[in-house]
This record gives C-alpha cells, sequence and structure tokens, in this order.
DNA sequence: CGACCATTTGATATGGATCAAGCGATGTGG
DNA sequence: CCACATCGCTTGATCCATATCAAATGGTCG
C-alpha cells in the first residue's frame, strides 16, 4: 500500500509537479486508455449525482470538486493537481461536482475498464486501494483542518500547497480567495486579513496576489498547532 | 461497487440495528476468524500510530476514534454502533486512536487474513470496498456538517444518531456532552444550550440527559441546512 | 481609457468560546 | 441510611474571533 512510482517530466504547460511525498499514480496500462480532454476555466468535468462512468487524471491545471447547500453555501472538497487521480466515488454515483479551476488537461479513463483491468491486474488494483487511502487520508485531514482558527486554517492550506507545489517555498495559486475560503470554511476577507497578517508578521511574502513565498516556515508552523 | 449485503439477524444483546440504509457487513467466513474482546469504558481499543494488525467489528457498545492535537483539543473522528467495522486503515498504521465509549465487546480479526481471504474471495473483497467506501462518506460528511453553525451540526448529529438508532425516534446516547462536542468541533456549553434551546422550540425532548426524542423532524430538518 | 473582476481594508455585528457558578444524579464511606 | 464528594450537565455573564456590510484599490482585457 506505497507508492514509490518515478515521477518523470511531464510536457504539461503548467507545474512539472515534482513532489517529495509519495504521489499517486496510475500509469502504464491505465494510461493508454485514457483520452485525454480539454476543461476551461469554470467549466464542469462532471456534476454532483451524475453516474461516475469515468476516472479522471490531470495532466495540467487544477480541478476543484465541491457541493453546494441548500442554502446556497459552497464546500470545496478538494484541489487536484496535475498527477491527482479524481472522480472515482465508493459508490455508483458522484457525491461532489467537479470544475475546472483554470484551464486544463485531463486524461479520462472508462471506470468500467479500469475495475476490469484490476480484477486481472493486482498492481492496479494496488493503485485503486492508495487513490481511495489517499482520497480518506485528505478527507481525514480535512476535517483536522476545520476544527482549527482561522490562522492555522491558512497556515495548513498553505502549507498543503507547498508539499505540492514544484518549487518547495513559492507558491502559484491557481485558485481565487473566494475558492480558498469555501475550502477552508471561511470567508474571502477573512483569507485575505490572515494572508496580509502572515506577510506584516513576514512569515510570508505576497509578490502577487496569486504567488505565496512561504519565508519562516517555523513561524507559521507554529499556527499551524 | 455497491453494498448490497443482505442484513440477517444478528445475536447481539444489543440494538437489533434495523437499517434502512445499506449496512456495512463482514459475516459469514470472517465472523470466524475472529476472537471476541470486551472493553470497559474509556479503555483503549488501539493507539493512534500503532500498526493497524486487526480488523475490529462492534458487538456491542459504542467505540469512538479520536486524534488528540498538539494543543490538547481532541477531535472524535467517528463513533462507531455495533454491526460498524472500525480499525480498517488505508495505510499499515492507525490514523486515529480507538476507544470504548461505554463498555463494549468487539470481534477482532487479523487484518493479514482478512486480506488474505480477500485476494481468494471476491465478495469480502467487495465488502472492503464498502467498508472503505462507507468511512470515506462519514469522513465527507463530517466535513459537510463542520462549516455549518452550531445548531446544524447538533442537528446533524442527532439526524446521524436517529438514522442508526432501533427506534428511530428515540436516541440512547452512549456518549457525553464532552464526547458530541469533540466530534462537532464545539464545546460542551454550545452542545448543552442548543438542546434545551432545541426542547424549547419542541422540536425534541430531553427525559434524560441521554435519552433524545425526536419530536418535530421537519423544526430540526430546517436547522439542518 | 474605461469596465469589470479580484482583492484588500475598514467598521460593526454576532455566534460561540470562555469563565464561573449552580444543580442533579450517582456512588462511597461513615 | 444518610452525608458528602464527585461527575456530568445546565445556565448565566462576558469576551473575542470571524462574519457581515461597505467602500476603496488594483489588475486585466476589451
Amino acid at each position: 500500500m506505497q507508492h514509490k512510482n518515478s515521477v518523470q517530466a511531464r510536457k504539461s504547460s503548467f507545474a512539472p509537479a515534482i513532489h517529495s511525498a509519495p504521489k499517486q499514480n496510475l500509469d502504464g496500462p491505465l494510461e493508454m486508455m485514457g483520452s485525454q480532454m480539454r476543461f476551461g476555466r469554470n467549466s464542469e468535468v462532471y456534476g454532483e449525482g451524475e453516474p461516475a462512468e469515468y476516472l479522471y487524471k490531470v495532466v495540467s491545471g487544477t480541478i476543484r470538486t465541491y457541493k453546494v447547500l441548500a442554502d446556497g453555501r459552497r464546500q470545496i472538497g478538494a484541489f487536484y493537481l496535475p498527477g491527482d487521480i479524481f472522480g472515482f466515488e465508493a459508490g455508483d454515483d458522484h457525491t461532489f461536482s467537479a470544475e475546472a479551476v483554470s484551464d486544463s488537461a485531463v486524461l479520462v479513463i472508462k471506470r468500467s475498464a479500469v475495475m476490469d483491468l484490476a480484477a486481472r491486474d493486482s498492481s492496479v488494483a494496488q493503485q485503486l486501494w492508495s487513490v481511495t487511502g489517499r482520497e480518506l487520508q485528505r478527507a481525514q485531514d480535512h476535517v483536522l483542518l476545520l476544527i482549527k482558527s482561522a490562522q492555522e486554517r491558512v497556515a495548513g492550506f498553505l502549507f498543503e500547497m507547498a508539499k505540492r507545489a514544484p518549487g518547495a517555498n513559492t507558491i502559484q495559486l491557481a485558485m481565487s480567495r473566494q475558492d480558498i475560503a469555501d475550502y477552508l470554511g471561511l470567508t474571502i476577507e477573512t483569507i485575505s486579513r490572515t494572508l496580509t497578517q502572515f506577510e506584516k508578521s513576514a512569515a510570508i511574502a505576497l509578490p502577487a496576489s496569486r504567488q505565496i513565498e512561504i519565508r519562516n516556515r517555523a513561524a507559521l508552523a507554529r499556527l499551524n498547532s
């Protein structure tokens, strides 16, 4: 249940995604079975409640999954970056909707084909478990994030992004403040204020609103308790 | 990837657990492989970070899984009731600790035995997927609960419990207000106040502090938005 | 240049936390 | 069997973090 797949250079126009963390993968046979699709900014990949007929792997760009609650609040479940697999559901239908945060390229693979292959090839089955395990971990970490203070949530988010970004300390955000707010259960104003506060205390630098440089990890970590 | 296991009568001394929702199961061959253990109130079933050598199925009582954060806050991940399976991790180690909320009987099964069996018996493999899927669903629902107001969280918790309780409208709580608070990311005071508020608005009755009767589902649901 | 959208900043309101005290049930020792 | 300690729960008063409302600023694209 480990995931030591080497991540080769990918000809993405976006972040080359070199991770230190183990990385989910579904390369090899499956790569052949899929066809690539492009999704423009804010366009829908699939909708909540639709049958989960396909599996998706981000090639470039960023995808968000989300739910809109009865009162209109939107909760973002996760952001998927190049290399990530999404859309794999435990049941038959999608429980979230998925949209492109920015223009994205996605590898689309028929789920039934993957399942059939998994039945024969145990390494594929292994990978499916790995993907699912990561998804569960993600959700559990999200729970832990949501009980914390605004500062802790934002710091946690920054670490999460930094861990997956190419340059360890400079984060290029594809998503808006509103996206971050909806992911963290806060408002855009709180996100903005918290970031400027981090900047003032020299924990981060904000060369541009979507570019964040982590300057003092320890100071941030102190908040990330 | 659906979970249509018939749920036969189970000779549990506790709630007969008749659910409308599909119910996780690991009966049959596996039932034979396990040995039953008893855990006294507040005693530990396993600790965070320990190797996940066993799988557990609640026979009677209630189990909570939790994490203690750096600053001492405790977050409860889930409550497991009779029939529920817990302790099944995506990785090799437990990511939460588990304790008995009340005196409990638990069926303990060696994980490796289950995995071996799953490799041969696809219906067992199916059940493992079902358990994992339910766990993922649980975590995602938990996220959705945590972004809501105190009233909505408490109402959501009551519905969650009612759905799994034997008598649809009368809930016997095994857990303390502190447990509920740590599950919902609130304080005991807020739990208490919210419940009395529900009582005053005639949405529920509180014959005893650990016994809650849902009187007006619609009124509660309105809060559950 | 002008319009639009995202972000920041400011002022105020409020839900839930915190601090504090009281209450009821349960159990223990005298 | 009662007195008292303990524990879980409730209730009250106050405080504070974050939401809300409002406006200004900045960046991007026609």
